[in-house]
DNA sequence: CGAACCTTTGAGCGTCCTCAACCTGCGTGG
DNA sequence: CCACGCAGGTTGAGGACGCTCAAAGGTTCG
């Protein structure tokens, strides 16, 4: 029954239908469950021997800081992600982790990691798959961040968001819950708060999006996605979730 | 011996100690040799079914295409690197791959990452581990690109290739061949190709690095790490390569 | 009921862009 | 051997997008 499935296992059947052993193994990752709270700084930067995580409620952020203060959010974190798998492979971790709302989240350490790809190869296969398609949205948000006006960079993150929650249930095309502030967006989009704001309340009086109290409305969902040129094609999950 | 290694090989072993046998599944990865022609795009974004490579020779780059016409150079890719990886694992290739000068690569397919990973599990996590540090990349090319000025930007990818570079043998800390033109540099960092020659010049007149004829030379290695804020942490190589 | 956090708006400024030349080196062909 | 084309590099002038500084409303929660 698709409701009783975790969010990694609905994200991860996206990419391959898993034999009654994966999903054994997988639900070994879900042994160790805990909660944070919001602000909450799960990994630090250029901490060693830290574990990583599943997220199985609320959203996260990961993030650098940079030496004057400024930060820079990598990505935000829904339910069925991966937190933190980089800094368990790496000897210390590349990236800071925080929660932003109240999370919920199983622990998995590297042992689990490596007895769960000697056990289940195929396994292995969807956990790199999950890590590339990682690596695609921090590559649309790069080209996003360099290349993309304000407005086209705000949109598509909205976008993006939509189609993400899509896969784990959480969102149409009529809008979703969204617990960022404007700052939030404003370190994630490389701009600053107060250009945040400005943007939103032009893409509200244009009658695109609208972006208050914690929810995304889409107010004209195709023409949205004609301004940021928002293709799903890289999150790789072209089934018809969003339709 | 240790020149006689594979790039790949030799960046693997950064990570983990491979085993005999882990070695000849990796020789495994080098049936196919193949070369291409400057400018050739061996992938093209929207492809369905195409291959990756290990790249062995020459310089290669990531990138997507807007549809103004614009490009976003997602990463420089060097001998040791895999190229496409994301492409053979996704139903659609989410973005773009050309040769920059004329290179040699091993292609890869599918069925030989299946089959390693059953093979070699070790390998599998290696694997990841490289996948993970291409990701480490891209975010700290998004911070770059997101909170650092046009200056801090340039001087921190030239210090980058250094790092990257004297992994598989290829520079030091005096200076490094690199065959990028302005123009890529310009597409890569999110600037003009306007803005990039005079960022480059003002680097020069500082007495930081000298990017010309298809070689950077480092003035003063340390000053530019620290306008650059330089920190290789991300590349999980902490061995003392560069020292 | 105050404090912390978030949102909103205005005014002035700076980084980086665009447009427009011109220069250089190099390979090709008349 | 020079003429030409072309890719890459260099420089100037003016303009725009997004920033900083500053201050005032809203909301939420202890």
């Amino acid at each position: 029954m698709l409701t009783e499935l975790s969010p990694l296992t609905r994200k991860l059947s996206a990419f391959v239908a898993l034999s009654d052993a994966d999903l054994a193994t997988l639900a070994g990752f879900d042994r160790r469950r805990r909660s944070f709270q919001p602000g909450h700084e799960m990994i630090h930067e250029g901490q060693t021997g830290s574990s990583a995580f599943v997220l199985a409620k609320g959203w996260a952020c990961s993030y650098k800081l940079l030496p004057d203060g400024e930060r820079q959010i990598v990505d935000f974190h829904i339910p069925g992600d991966f937190l933190g798998l980089r800094s368990i492979l790496f000897r210390t971790s590349d990236h800071s982790l925080e929660a932003v709302t109240r999370i919920e989240a199983s622990e998995i350490l590297a042992s689990d990691i490596l007895d769960a790809f000697a056990r289940a190869p195929r396994l292995a296969t969807a956990v790199l798959w999950a890590a590339s398609r990682d690596e695609a949205m921090v590559v649309e948000h790069l080209v996003s961040i360099g290349r993309r006006s304000a407005e086209e960079r705000m949109a598509h993150f909205l976008l993006e968001f939509a189609t993400r929650l899509a896969l784990v249930g959480l969102g149409d095309r009529t809008g979703y819950d969204c617990p960022v502030t404007q700052y939030h967006l404003a370190d994630a989009l490389g701009l600053s708060a107060v250009h945040v704001n400005r943007v939103l309340r032009h893409l509200r009086e244009e009658g695109l999006v609208t972006f208050q109290k914690g929810r995304v409305t889409f107010d004209d969902f195709g023409r949205l996605t004609t301004l940021a040129t928002f293709d799903t094609a890289y999150l790789d999950q072209n089934g018809p979730l969003l339709r």
